[in-house]
DNA sequence: TCCTGTTTGTAAAGTAGCCGACAAAAGCAT
DNA sequence: ATGCTTTTGTCGGCTACTTTACAAACAGGA
């Protein structure tokens, strides 16, 4: 098992700190510290100054889960943005009917919650953990509207964000309408593989921690089709495929 | 043909001006008037001062459409937002097998364009003018990013905005992806009741400048399905359905 | 190790909605 | 009116998919 990535890094910057200037660093400012690193890796947040990010301590929350483990974080009391800094977690909506549909796959380093910054008690979402273990930081959405309305550049990046996000749901809307569930199958395995993928030339390796049903789900069929599909293309060789892991062998004929 | 609307408004306008108060108002002011009323009456300027709007100048073009017209805007040199004032028109995309789909149907008062603040070459988009006449102003989306670092209000009302489309771009998707046609074009003609229809208690009277073929693309399905729904519906005493307009005899049961 | 729940594989039957084809109706310009 | 174009109505065949159903393979805990 490994060590919670906080505990790490809090250990390296500890390491670090005692070597040159041991006296006057608290384990609070520590602690703030760390808060800067979570949020300064993200690119959103790239606009910001170091004395910004440490001034506005606007991480509420950490979080740690293992697979399989399921957070409720729709229609919460207090709205809230979170922070995905390791791992891969689903997001699944019941509508009323009781049948599941994946929103989204969210991975490192993505935000997901209230992203629209407006709660909407309707839909009822939560999120599956997908990996061994994730961590989740979080922050108010208050606190973060306030940072915004101090920070303009903070407010364009993150529109921009939103923005992309936006166009992403829209080239999957006219996949959905337009392709074949093959054609979105490979649309899918290519989009991963850019995300996600450990490139060697042509050969892309893939961690697999999605099963044929959350494929599916997300391509929009049934499992069923999703696995024939799947079979069919390593029967082609256009993939090797286990629970473990997906190889492409050569991208550029998928 | 019929004149610029800009030259009609300003001769409106300037007219009134004369009678009342002809001295300091100079041509270039009045224009600017203009300005502030067509931004003014979209909630998203709201957060914005009298003075402030009229500062910023932003708006640089009008243009006057008639029915079937079509109006291009994406891939234009210079990326800009633009405002419905009066009329509808549908925002069709070509994708590379040659086949239109629709992306959106945009009435009065609705801003539509580079909306994510990012250009993106690779679409194919245009407008089609859909109503008798339809007039749109634009502004650029420099000018624009400018005014929203000056006012952060307007930064967190316009990520507000694009998130509300955004949550309805998700729940047309999770509509196409769970339920039928039918179900979809109920949905359909309940939305766009809500947003155009006028209500007399439970009936509901619409102004039908959509084709059947617009519909079916709007619901995403083939014209001769919706067709014959919508005949069904006609059938089952559920609509009244002509080219000009579509009576909803009693919301509550559709 | 076995046992149990999950995931994957495969087949057959059923179906919603697409596509092509054609005709009638409506709108529009001359 | 007269033609010409767009829109609407209707039919049957077709197909990509879903659904149901069952079995094999796997994974992980006791």
């Amino acid at each position: 098992m490994f060590f919670e990535i906080a505990l790490s890094y809090l250990l390296c910057i500890f390491k670090l700190l005692f070597k040159t200037q041991t006296k006057q660093i608290s384990l609070f400012s520590m602690y703030e510290e760390l808060k800067y690193w979570y949020l300064r890796d993200h690119k959103l947040f790239r606009v910001l100054s170091f004395a910004q990010i440490k001034q506005l301590c606007i991480i509420v929350g950490f979080k740690k889960a293992n697979k399989g483990e399921i957070i409720y974080f729709s229609n919460s009391e207090t709205p809230r943005i979170f922070l995905l800094k390791r791992g891969a977690i689903k997001i699944v909506s019941l509508d009323e009917d009781g049948n599941e549909t994946i929103k989204d796959i969210v991975q490192k380093g993505d935000l997901f919650g209230e992203l629209t910054l407006e709660s909407d008690s309707v839909v009822n979402e939560y999120a599956k953990v997908l990996t061994d273990e994730v961590s989740i930081c979080s922050f108010l959405l208050s606190d973060f509207e306030d940072l915004m309305l101090r920070n303009p550049n903070l407010a364009l990046g993150y529109t921009k964000f939103v923005g992309l996000k936006m166009k992403r749901l829209k080239n999957n809307y006219s996949n959905l309408v337009s392709k074949d569930a093959r054609t979105r199958l490979i649309a899918f395995l290519k989009d991963w593989a850019e995300k996600e993928g450990v490139f060697e030339n042509q050969k892309v390796t893939l961690g697999n921690y999605l099963t044929q049903n959350d494929i599916a789900q997300i391509i929009c069929t049934s499992r069923q089709t999703a696995t024939t599909l799947l079979n069919e293309m390593v029967e082609s060789g256009l993939l090797e495929y286990n629970r473990k892991e997906i190889i492409i062998p050569d991208i550029s004929v998928l």
